[in-house]
DNA sequence: CTGTTAGCGCTTTCAG
DNA sequence: CTGAAAGCGCTAACAG
């Protein structure tokens, strides 16, 4: 570490400390003169505040923290890029926290950033548990904290997600337009208001455009590959197979599209997917799996956004609201079959 | 933020703040017993020092940041996996900077942790330009870093990359084996030694085995999808046209893939590609797309343990040496073509 | 075993 | 316009 510190430049430009510290911050009360001198020296000898003294000082850390499931997933680190984005130009840090879907690391994390390491969190719940007074706790420290993608319901603050019945919806419609008869709901076992959101949002689908579900078709992985393989061979194995699939996830989609391969099943024309996805390569994937993609950068902007809209007014309460951004189903042109 | 800290749990309990701070430190000369009270009430009140207080006093932050050129890529998220995996074992903080391949961001970035603010550094160099001062000067102030990736061969530290030279060597000799005789060579522009040293490969293999390189055959890509659109177009249009591809970068080859679905080549059967790649669905976007893939969570793990190897020793000097983890060469059995 | 005190580097009154 | 001094919360001599 530097021991360039405002004592440094007091001693060299025979100043008080406070003049410095003064000058640097721009202050009104402090000739121009001098202003040119300390900030001169500054830059030739690299000064740089230590910000923990800043930090202490100020109650006030520069610095927010992200806390989300995973990073490996085109998805969040599109987010993540978002949000660095947004954060880097209001002059803030970033500290990334990954729970690996893990609800005990999640409660560890935050509290871990009780105590001012941070002045704001970004937040996708691991939560399976639903439980969440470790959130309420780091509110309560007048820590600001927004969801994303998968938000909360319970805790009054700013969430952000996406449209998410309303695209299950539509992806569903397409699927049925397509004249796709047995069609089948891939999702993964979790309380998360999001697989709810799709979830219901293929079932009214069906229901509306009178096309039978079949309990025996709706599957729900683990995140387990071994298991969900078992799962999703099963569904495709057995004569009255679904000719359809609705993914809710990507993973299983990606399991899914490997198996159809082992099978040998032609795609599009036995089989018709379409999926959630942030693949930037989905379009190279297959020309079937038609793709309900989330504008990830965007999610991790606007939620940065908002927070810093909190921070700006001394950690004004962020109002309880939820904004759902659209998603986007982008369907491949091409017929081309494997 | 919260207002529990030392003073409060020493009035509440009638100690002094030293005695409650040493028995949190678990300190040896403190009583058993008093120990036990300030835990409890620290646990009850669910006190957490402030951090900065400590970094202040300590001049140690557990802190460390990750600079790197950019994070949408399967091959850095999983790098940043592997950092944050180490580093939490290790009671340590990450923060995440993402230069977007700019030379001066990170020259600024570089700066803004010239005081303290982390105990250490991990960076993959954005660095086209070859200069290295603000590494230099960042080390000069006792910050230890090492490099992960796209190592600056100039700067004396530890290193952490993959056998890059051998691995291009031995892809190139997988696609003569094939029998491919006009191999083109994908790469890009850049001055990194990654580049180099994959290039090499690539030319040693062909002139050992014999197979003439067309120079017309080497593109490189700049990273911007129209031009680099054009060139491969262009690559794949003419008569003489390569019926084998070593892509040294993942995107070029991607695109070029995609350009293959247009042009309707039949693949592996009239061209095969073999591309340095860590994208996990890269088994599912063609057989014939043979990947080098790195141990990209290793690499991660690997870089962060050195680097506190040095913060356990006190900051003590890094070697200045190259570790070389083995890619792997992973061939799809299928020979379905598109 | 425990308390007193000084000081990490910074900002911010309060006095000139 | 500038300086002296206090204090953010913590740790580590030093003294009992």
């Amino acid at each position: 570490m530097s021991d360039v510190n405002l004592k440094t430049l007091a001693r060299e430009l025979n100043l008080s400390v406070s003049t410095v510290s003064r000058a640097l911050n721009d202050s009104f009360e402090v000739s121009r003169s001098t202003k040119k001198k300390v900030s001169n020296l500054a830059r030739q000898l690299n000064y740089q505040p230590n910000p923990f003294a800043r930090s202490l000082r100020n109650k006030s850390s520069k610095t927010i923290a992200v806390i989300l499931p995973e990073i490996t997933s085109n998805f969040f680190s599109l987010i993540i890029n978002g949000i660095e984005n947004v954060a880097r130009a209001n002059g803030y840090h970033v500290l990334i926290y990954i729970t690996h879907e893990s609800d005990a690391k999640e409660v560890e994390y935050c509290s871990l950033l009780q105590n001012g390491r941070v002045d704001g969190v970004l937040m996708s719940m691991s939560g399976h548990s639903g439980d969440s007074v470790h959130i309420k706790s780091l509110m309560a420290r007048q820590i600001p904290v927004v969801f994303f993608d998968r938000i909360c319901e319970e805790i009054a603050t700013t969430k952000i997600t996406t449209n998410d019945y309303e695209s299950a919806y539509q992806g569903t419609v397409h699927l049925i337009r397509k004249g796709v008869g047995r069609i089948a709901y891939l999702g993964i076992s979790s309380g998360h208001s999001i697989s709810k959101n799709r979830f219901q949002g293929f079932v009214d689908a069906m229901k509306n455009n009178h096309v039978q579900i079949d309990p025996e078709q709706i599957v729900y992985c683990t995140g387990h590959e071994h298991t969900d393989r078992q799962k999703i061979l099963q569904l495709l194995s057995v004569p009255g197979r679904p000719n359809g699939i609705f993914a809710a996830v990507e993973q299983p989609a990606l399991l899914c599209y490997e198996i159809v391969r082992e099978l040998d099943l032609s795609i599009p024309h036995d089989l018709k997917l379409i999926s959630f996805s942030n693949l930037r390569t989905a379009s190279l994937l297959n020309p079937s799996l038609t793709t309900i993609t989330q504008p990830a950068f965007e999610i991790g902007r606007e939620a940065t956004r908002i927070l810093f809209k909190a921070l700006a007014c001394h950690n004004a309460q962020l109002d309880d609201f939820t904004i759902r951004l659209k998603s986007e189903i982008i369907e491949r042109e091409s017929t081309a079959s494997i």
